[in-house]
RNA sequence: GAGGGCUUAGCUCAGUUGGUUUAGAGCGCUUGCUUGACAGGCAAGAGGUCGGCAGUUCAAAUCUGCCAGUCCUCACCA
């Protein structure tokens, strides 16, 4: 780099670099003598491309490894994708549609072929864009949760807990999706207040000959359309109002078929009538009064949501014409009361956004006890922490109300249920073909394998991300706890850190815990940070629908990945949600601007070796040495708290308040005929030095820029790299050293201060008397309030400006001409009034006996400092006013 | 309906077991600077009775209770 442009173009820098530390195989690990610092990726979608969410969550991730990295820990970010069953499979279903093939027609075995089909093409595009981003990703341990290695995890994994006898095959009411044609869990259900009705229904009593009597009840109910299915009429045992109904018999309008009346504390007598209908087959709280009163279920709607023949009338309409229709049929027969205008919660699928049918299934389902309390044990005892701690609420109300997990989904792309069904329907669970046909013959020695039928359904994804943390090292582990995990997995495994989003801790971190502590017998990380949901600027959660998501790639064409990383980073607390704006991305760019610049600042300084040291550059050395070592420490302190923003935050002001505006200043050679005079090597040296501690600090955050210039400061060789360059460590330091500057800083603003309120240009000379034997840091507060600093026992010039730092009186001498008296008296008298209300609070602290007896000693003595500090200032302050009264 | 979170400057947030906090930061805003690295810059400045009320304490943004607003999770009332 000879020539440095007078703006940082990212463009050109970012590709090269990834490329140099990809050919380096700089972010490749494997097991050595040194500290493992592990962390698995949250594997998106396979299909998936990068949205703002990923951009957080992985630069996180990226910032956490490359920071291990330079503490000199093997650092390892095991990347890969999640073959996500139902998003993966509803776009090649869509895609198929658009060609004009249902999936049915063609056959599992072709549909496989095309998803996999699809799988090549689009998958992993989103491992690319990680890339751009500047992600360390140990791209040659890149995983896929259905690669075969890891589908072998998951069908052992299953037969495992089979055979541990907590997977079970159920009858379960199930959220039936009828367009994804498929259960989706609780957890995939959204219920939305929907606008809807209210029928109220006459349905007759019978005479106990299926024949109507005048009598009748009145049901309220939301689906007309279901009363075929009705079991019985239910009412609240205690309800006065049905006493006469005990025992009776109802007709179900239009079908007249006959149905009991039965009593179940279930019914709220102050809702509605008081008279529930109950339909065991189509609503999960039926279902269970009807196992309780050991009801008939009549199912009378199908996969696709018509009416099935046992309905008997409106066979094979939709279910939502058919409450259309019923609602006049009932109308017309005269069942029909009155319709109410009713707002009530419905389900609707996450997936496909249909309507959720409940539905009878047979589907498979994992004991989920004996794990959530393992894995809420985990998480109590501290051995995995959640950060921010807060969601340790949330998690133990999730563990301690663990349902079972119903694992079966009616998709094909995921792994196959390893269960195969005789044809006498019973069934075995085995690893493969070959021996569950082995377990069959032991049970009918005459079974052929064509005789075997394995079960339909896939996995839940989750059944596979849950074994994440191990499966990537050692597949050969989950549900094979005896064996001896490999060595990648001994030295990776306990993972150190996780990034992700609260919204899965119940999917996704409560399981891996799960699965860790069954199978390694160990929490699978020790750190769970949880970022925020990224929302628009006005709140909004991103989505594809609203258009407010930007594309992170335009991001980083425009401003730099390194703009995006630290732009997404320093407005992001953990757990909070994040209110993206583009603002932030600028704000990481004009950074970007200012570290380039402050290096073609450093890059332009000559070095003469008979140049002296100035006196500001020797105590601008020593400050900037004490402050950097003050800020590597502060920033480890906020790094082991997870706190980033805060950590990157106090890079930032390091670089750009501290190193920029004071210490680049104060050293700045003087210019003599239009050329800087050369600068002695000492300072030349410290401030490559200080310039070079600055880019390993920031780096994390900014791995571009920083091995752009790392590389520039002197040549070096290939195979070096930023990436190894060991963390800055914190020093002694003093802290008086910190003090003394800070209140040099407050001189210089003071003078500062008066130029801007006298409107005096940067470029005069103007000369400071100090009312104290010195002032420290002296020479740098001459050189940046270009004054000439004068220490005195009293002031001897009566024109000027005061102000005050801490209890010293400064005075800038100015000739009369520049001295508005009486404002100097208005604001005198102004601090004056301030000081004395402060004193008077700080005295009636004092004068509480009970504070003095009670508060500790320091806290006493500090107000006791405040006290006299108070009482100097106002000591100087009446002896300034008397002075300007006078003249 | 049950549980939980949040509420501090115009915006986004710190404030680390109550006491150097006379409440901070970044951005934004106002004013002045074409200062030999940077106008994506430099300097100065304005902005808050810490959601409300009550309590505990010598001392409350910080602890407790109630209320209001807001968000999330779980369950969903036929």
């Amino acid at each position: 780099m000879t020539e440095l442009a007078a703006k940082y173009s990212a463009q050109s820098v970012e590709d090269k670099w990834y490329a140099y530390w990809l050919k380096n195989k700089f972010f490749h690990s494997e097991p050595n003598e040194k500290e493992p610092y592990t962390i698995v990726i949250p594997p998106p979608n396979v299909t998936g491309i990068l949205h703002m969410g990923h951009v957080l969550n992985n630069t996180l991730n990226d910032v956490l490894i490359r920071k291990a990295r330079m503490d000199g820990k093997n650092a390892c970010w095991v990347p890969g994708t999640d073959h996500a069953s139902i998003a993966t499979e509803s776009k090649v279903v869509a895609k198929l549609k658009a060609q004009g093939i249902s999936k049915e027609d063609i056959g599992r075995e072709e549909f496989l072929r095309h998803a996999w089909e699809w799988k090549e093409e689009h998958g992993g595009i989103i491992l690319q864009q990680l890339r751009r981003l500047g992600c360390s990703c140990d791209w040659d341990r890149t995983r896929f949760t259905m690669e075969p290695a890891l589908s072998e995890a998951v069908i052992n994994t299953f037969v495992y807990f089979y055979r541990k006898g907590w997977i079970y095959k159920g009858v379960r009411m199930v959220n039936w999706d009828p367009e994804a044609l498929t259960a989706v869990s609780d957890d995939e259900v959204i219920h939305r207040d929907t606008k809807s009705h209210f029928y109220h229904l006459k349905y007759y009593i019978s005479d106990g000959n299926g024949n109507p009597t005048d009598d009748y009840l009145v049901i309220a109910t939301t689906r007309p359309e279901t009363i075929m299915a009705d079991a019985a009429i239910c009412v609240n045992p205690k309800d006065e109002r049905h006493f006469h109904l005990h025992g009776k018999k109802v007709l179900i309008p239009l079908i007249n078929r006959e149905i009991p009346v039965i009593e179940d504390d279930y019914v709220e007598m102050d809702f509605g009538t008081g008279c529930l209908k109950v339909t065991p087959a189509h609503d999960v709280h039926d279902y269970e009064i009807g196992l309780r009163h050991n009801l008939p279920v009549l199912e009378i709607i199908d996969d696709h949501g018509k009416l099935n023949e046992k309905a008997q009338i409106l066979v094979g309409e939709d279910r939502f014409v058919a409450r259309k229709k019923i609602t006049k049929m009932l109308e017309e027969s005269g069942n029909l009361l009155k319709v109410e205008e009713y707002i009530s919660p419905v389900g609707y699928s996450e997936r496909t956004d249909a309507v959720i049918e409940p539905k009878l299934s047979a589907q498979w389902f994992l004991k989920m006890d004996k794990l959530a309390s393992m894995a809420l044990e985990t998480v109590e005892s501290g051995r995995t922490k959640f950060i921010p701690e807060k969601y340790v609420n949330t998690y133990r109300h999730w563990m301690e109300n663990a349902r079972d997990w119903c694992i079966s989904r009616q998709l094909w792309w995921g792994q196959r249920i390893p269960a195969y069904y005789l044809p006498d329907g019973s069934f075995v669970v085995a690893p493969s073909a070959e021996e569950a046909l082995k377990e069959a013959q032991a049970k009918n020695p005459s079974i052929k394998a064509e005789d075997l039928r394995q079960d339909e359904d896939v996995l839940d994804t989750w059944f596979s991300s849950w074994l994440w943390p191990i499966s990537v090292f050692d597949p050969q582990m989950p549900g094979h706890p005896d064996h001896t995990p490999n060595k990648d997995l001994q030295y990776y495994y306990p993972t150190s850190d996780l990034v992700t989003g609260p919204d899965i801790i119940f999917f996704w971190v409560a399981r891996m815990i799960m699965a860790g502590e069954e199978f390694m017998g160990r929490e699978p990380f020790s750190n769970v940070y949880f970022t925020g949901i990224v929302r628009d600027k006005i709140g909004r959660k991103m989505s594809k629908t609203l258009g407010n998501s930007p594309n992170p790639l335009d991001l980083i064409d425009t401003y730099g990945a390194d703009a995006v990383r630290i732009g997404m980073l320093l407005c992001s607390s953990a757990g909070n949600d994040i209110f993206y704006d583009e603002a932030q991305i600028k704000q990481g760019a004009a950074f970007c601007n200012k570290i380039w610049n402050s290096y073609r600042l450093v890059k332009g300084f000559t070095v003469a070796e008979d140049a002296v040291q100035t006196p500001a550059a020797r105590e601008a050395v020593d400050w900037f040495t004490a402050k950097l070592s003050a800020t590597v420490a502060l920033v480890e302190d906020h790094y082991s708290k997870f706190r980033i923003s805060d950590a990157l935050m106090t890079i930032y002001k390091l670089f750009w308040d501290d190193y920029c505006s004071w210490y680049l200043e104060a050293i700045k050679p003087a210019f003599v005929d239009g050329k800087a005079l050369p600068m002695d090597k000492a300072t030349y040296d410290a401030t490559l030095d200080f310039f070079e501690a600055l880019l390993k600090l920031i780096h994390p955050v900014m791995p571009f820029i920083t091995e752009e210039l790392w590389q520039d400061i002197v040549p070096r060789k290939d195979g070096e790299t930023i990436m190894y360059a060991p963390s800055p460590k914190a020093g002694e330091f003093s802290a008086k050293t910190l003090d003394d500057f800070a209140f040099a800083a407050e001189t210089v603003n003071g003078v500062r201060g008066v130029r801007n309120q006298r409107n005096i240009g940067p470029k005069v000379q103007l000369k400071l008397q100090v009312k104290a034997a010195s002032l420290p840091f002296c020479n740098i507060v001459g050189k940046i309030a270009n004054a000439d600093i004068e220490p005195v026992p009293e002031f001897t010039s009566t024109t000027g400006v005061g102000f005050m730092v801490r209890t010293t009186e400064m005075f800038v001498v100015l000739d009369a001409a520049g001295v508005n008296v009486e404002e100097e008296i208005a604001k005198a008298e102004k601090d004056l009034e301030y000081q004395k209300k402060f004193l008077q609070g700080v005295r009636s602290k004092l004068s509480n006996e009970r504070f003095v007896a009670n508060a500790p000693a320091a806290v006493i003595e500090n107000e006791r400092k405040k006290e006299a500090d108070s009482l100097s200032k106002i000591e100087s302050l009446e002896a300034k006013l008397k002075q300007l009264k006078n003249n």
